[in-house]
DNA sequence: CGATACAGAGTGAGTATTCACTTACTTCTG
DNA sequence: CAGAAGTAAGTGAATACTCACTCTGTATCG
């Protein structure tokens, strides 16, 4: 095998997670192997524990990326919103392009919470989660305030409702093997859940 | 160690399905080791492969009682509705129920789905989600045609929505470890689910 | 009704393979 | 030339599955 050119440890860390992630898009990420993932980096597998000391802190480097990438993304959509109400479609659809783009990521999470015991990969997973939801639920509030959204529905329950519709796409992409329908689809789904079912009484 | 009582094969084989959905309430899976699953059931590992060819055998047949128990609540409580939006709220119900009755159980289908490879327990879960969103549509269309549901929505996407909250719900409680709390929030998101977020325009 | 033969459930002790991680060494670059 | 990055070739532990054997409930027969 021809030698990998030498890259700086951060660089090789980064595509270390990206590689990780790639691979995450069609296997589960619990049985993905470190030996997988350095043929998918083009290196051997001992390298890679030249920059990880172990299996569990390259997945728990992932998941920060994940929030990062993600964060980074929802951001940029809010802020370009007038409304609350505006803010919370465009981070919704923010959000399901993000799924779209790097299906890997919620496969990651999902597994990683799945699992048993407390790996750091499972601590940030629950972190990053809290925290999202924290930042969803501001912007709940500000929407109740302004009289965009119904005023008598606990946050925390529209919060779920909004992270479990996206779930709900990511199963129904997981079921027909086609992650790009996550972001397409996303637009009518909100809308839907903004409006409800129900004909109106 | 002392011998077990011998079961008839069948009811080995129902007590194999019941130890892996007991252990799956608490780990990944896809994780669980076949010795795992002997050990559950007071029984050597040999024993368990007197009885299947393999683990994806035991894996599929842990699906197929799934959709079997689970499609047997749901239609109980279907029957007792007399509208179909009374129907679709009591299945709602019925299947968080379940969930938290047997946490394992989407568990054990999320991570088969997530999985590379076509297992045999993989093609089961996705038949188990294509029948049962066939059943819920229809009582989408029923709903439709009475007028109790916005005639313009499309019922497959009605039905993910209703499966994407009861994932939101699952996903909640892997986080917070809490599996009871599924039962309990479901109707509360079923009516803000139907009624929907916004306030009324 | 007691003895016996048999089918089939259960077992302990393996085996081959896979995996995370290590060690001792090589090559490249600043 | 020093130190960082890379590698080949391991090692021990874990895991699915096998094999040759043992126990037990039941049906039959004298």
């Amino acid at each position: 095998m021809s030698r990998a050119l030498p890259l700086s440890a951060d660089e090789r860390r980064a595509a270390s997670v990206q590689a990780l992630i790639q691979l995450a898009r069609n296997a589960d990420p619990r049985q993905i192997t470190t030996a997988a993932v350095a043929i998918q980096m083009g290196v051997s597998h001992a390298a890679l524990f030249r920059h990880y000391p172990d299996k569990a802190a390259l997945w728990a480097d992932a998941v920060d990326w994940i929030e990062q990438e993600l964060t980074r993304r929802v951001e940029a959509a809010a802020a370009s919103a007038s409304t609350p109400r505006a803010a919370l479609a465009a981070m919704f659809e923010a959000h399901a392009r993000f799924l779209a783009d790097f299906p890997g990521a919620p496969r990651l999470m999902l597994s990683e919470l799945q699992a048993a015991g407390e790996s750091p990969a499972k601590l940030r997973t629950r972190g990053l989660v809290a925290r999202y939801s924290e930042r969803l639920a501001g912007y709940v509030v500000k929407a109740q305030a302004l009289g965009e959204l119904r005023a008598t529905l606990v946050p925390a329950m529209v919060v779920n409702l909004l992270l479990g519709a996206l779930q709900g796409l990511v199963v129904q992409a997981l079921i027909s093997n086609a992650p790009e329908q996550i972001s397409a689809q996303a637009a009518g789904v909100f809308d839907t859940l903004w409006c409800g079912l129900g004909t109106q009484t």
